[in-house]
DNA sequence: CAAGCCCATAGATACGACGTATTCAAGAGT
DNA sequence: ACTCTTGAATACGTCGTATCTATGGGCTTG
């Protein structure tokens, strides 16, 4: 009869002992059903998925350079490494193919690409790369775009930001002023993200708008990165403020003005040669 | 009618009322040798696989709208309506999560998201934007992006560019002249892709040198948009050699003033406003 | 030594089974 | 009557396996 057991329930049968012996490394199928998942997800971070949990271990690693551009990664090398399932490599792969990190082919495997094909625009690369070896040359090329998108976008708000948002503006700008002394950079942190966030969303420009991540990214990724222990530079935070009047008043060319100046000051922080 | 049955593939209880789509448990490996004919795939043979298929499908339907956000794709439908497997819708709507173009929840489905959260910065994604229905809005998009970026790439290349950068920088303004007139569009959209996809890369900031693509479909969107007829503004031309010149010789605020003397122009032929 | 054929290999695709989280609704408790 | 708990239904998540296909390397042959 061609039928084996369709009902799960009754036979352990000795036909899986193949299977045994891959399946023996982990016991996944039974160790996941059990409560041990949940002591394990209440402890450590959180995974909500296997498939994430790979693509976190994969993306950083090709990212950061630990496989360089060319190296090969086997399906079943991968499979056995992260003790996961061909079908979590597979979407994981896939999802690697559609950044254009890999490429797979038959026959050869999942090669790596060159840093000139990644899409360094996803916003899943740009935090890998941040958090990675290469975080200071990718804070300066986010920062080189900041300083050509961001007065423009400044511009673009004066003209069309609604009442709201210039409200919003001139709240961080103000909640900016009130944490620039004595040792608050928590606090300017949030105000400073939030105002080039409003700005970015209100040039109505939806290619800007999405930068807003990124540009909160780079923001945090300075300060936690040369100061800590110094007040916010003064002359920036009076910048702010002006361009928060700027915008109110719809000066547009004096808000993108302002923005530039603020976005050479936040490159010259950097030592990037300012044009 | 309660539980009775659950097995998916034998059952034949389906409560769907409509027999539609019954035949596809049917031979699957065998339907694709044999074109059943419900799908003309005879005429589109770039296609290399089940998976791009479904993702070219897929990916423009969403972005063009025809999955309004808050649209809940069942995974089963996607299979018998696609005729493919699960393990290829699958993973294709992997790859529309990493696009943050849907959200796969359990018990609930594969929801497409608000626009908002899409990654308009996915090359990908711009590429299914710009062929469908609200390609004139995304078109104005990126031309505003353009006027932000390519101004300061300009600066930048004239820093940075090196001889060889400098020659085919010359080269392909001289041919752009050299096409301006005379009904040779295809020829001048040649040199004038290649022309800013060299100052981008000649920037030496890999997040200007990504946007040369974009840049590409953006000028052919424009010319295949509005002309076909009309030979390019002589200004236009111009101010391509001028800039060429600039950044041959170092003169990065002449680069930067010139290149945004074009984006305006570009942005003028779109009816939007400028600053 | 070169050119072409053969086959081993590894990804591509498919499919069914089971696990699990989430939602909805019924029922118990206050 | 309202709320909270709990159970069932459901649709995605994960897995293992089988088969197909393309491709690269090795072998054979002229």
């Amino acid at each position: 009869m061609t039928s084996q057991d369709q009902g799960r329930g009754g036979g352990e049968d000795e036909t899986r002992g193949q299977g045994r012996g891959r399946d023996q490394d982990r016991g996944r199928g039974q160790d996941q059903g059990q409560g041990q998942g949940q002591l394990d997800r209440g402890q450590e971070r959180e995974q909500q998925g296997l498939h994430a949990r790979l693509l976190a271990s994969l993306g950083p690693a090709i990212t950061g350079g630990a496989y360089p551009p060319g190296t090969v990664l086997r399906t079943d090398e991968l499979e056995r490494r992260f003790e996961v399932s061909r079908t979590v490599v597979r979407e994981v792969v896939r999802v690697l193919e559609s950044m254009h990190l890999v490429e797979s082919r038959r026959r050869v495997g999942v090669t790596v690409l060159p840093t000139e094909h990644w899409n360094v625009y996803d916003p899943q690369v740009i935090r890998w790369r941040l958090a990675g070896a290469d975080r200071p040359r990718q804070l300066r090329s986010l920062t080189v775009l900041r300083s050509a998108i961001e007065p423009v976008a400044a511009g673009l708000a004066a003209r069309l930001a609604t009442a709201d948002q210039c409200a919003e503006l001139t709240q961080h700008a103000l909640g900016m002023v009130a944490t620039s002394r004595g040792q608050q950079l928590e606090g300017y942190l949030v105000h400073d993200m939030a105002f080039h966030r409003v700005i970015l969303r209100a040039s109505g420009n939806e290619m800007f708008a999405r930068l807003g991540d990124v540009v909160a990214e780079v923001l945090t990724g300075r300060t936690e990165h040369h100061v800590m222990f110094t007040d916010p530079d003064p002359a920036a935070v009076t910048l702010h403020v002006q361009v928060a009047e700027a915008v109110r008043t719809g000066d547009a060319p004096r808000a993108e003005r302002l923005t530039r100046e603020i976005t050479t000051g936040a490159m010259a922080e950097l030592d990037i040669l300012a044009p």
